[in-house]
DNA sequence: CTCTATGCAAAAACTTTGCAGGGAT
DNA sequence: ATCCCTGCAAAGTTTTTGCATAGAG
């Protein structure tokens, strides 16, 4: 509660009920989630959760991207990594290895890397 | 033609008319596109352009990725590069610079690097 | 004749919006 | 009293599917 409390800080960010269950659930998560995948634990109806995602991510303490399931996925911003996206099983996977990557005069916020898991790459080869 | 032809080699593609006015777009075109960015030049219905599209990624000629404004891009698979999604203005710039990015066990098919872009930038420091 | 491709319309999947009611300050 | 948050329902957007027809070999 104390890191939830945290993350809104230096933000214009109301901490509601509604609020802190979802930055709760995202605080505790070790990967991207998207609606889909929280919505049992979530009491509250989509629309708020889509507002204050969006609203999280304004205020620059949320991430969010497409996979290629068609869903979006989001992530509370804490220590920057990439992150790959099987498509064949469009698992997510996150790679702590930092690119290299650098592009002056632009802001990098996100590495998606798509590609073949190495499960799906093993039942190719199968 | 000959290119789109050659493109079709040692696949189960059949040239339709069809077939053929899509590739063509897409092996003149510099950058990912989109089906509303070229549909006023599609003779053809939504679904045939999916369709059609869809057996391409299939049969590996086509690259496919989502960006941040819900829509799908698409580009022939030609010399791998990368590609930068600008979170604010939603455009897409192909990058030549490769990542050196390697995962073991993993097939890479496409890196997406999502920020803000260099004019995008320049407004916010405005 | 058979098999695949196409157009049209409808459905599907995910996300957003309008509006009215509720809570907090 | 005001302002923002929320739920519900409806709408919006992009992509996919069903079905009947057309076309190629």
């Amino acid at each position: 509660m104390k890191n939830i409390e945290a993350l809104v800080l230096n933000t214009n960010i109301k901490l509601t009920s509604a609020r802190v269950a979802i930055l709760e659930i995202f605080a505790k998560s070790t990967k991207p989630l998207s609606y889909e995948d929280i919505k049992e634990n979530l009491l509250m109806d989509k629309a708020t959760f889509y507002r204050n995602i969006s609203k999280f991510e304004e205020e620059n303490i949320v991430n969010s991207f497409e996979s290629n399931d068609k869903k979006r996925y989001f992530e509370i911003k804490k220590n920057a990594h990439s992150h790959f996206v099987c498509s064949t099983c469009s698992k997510i996977e996150c790679l702590s290895e930092k690119s290299n990557i650098s592009l002056p005069g632009y802001k990098i916020e996100n590495v998606i890397i798509k590609g073949i898991c190495q499960s799906c790459m093993k039942e190719i080869n199968d």
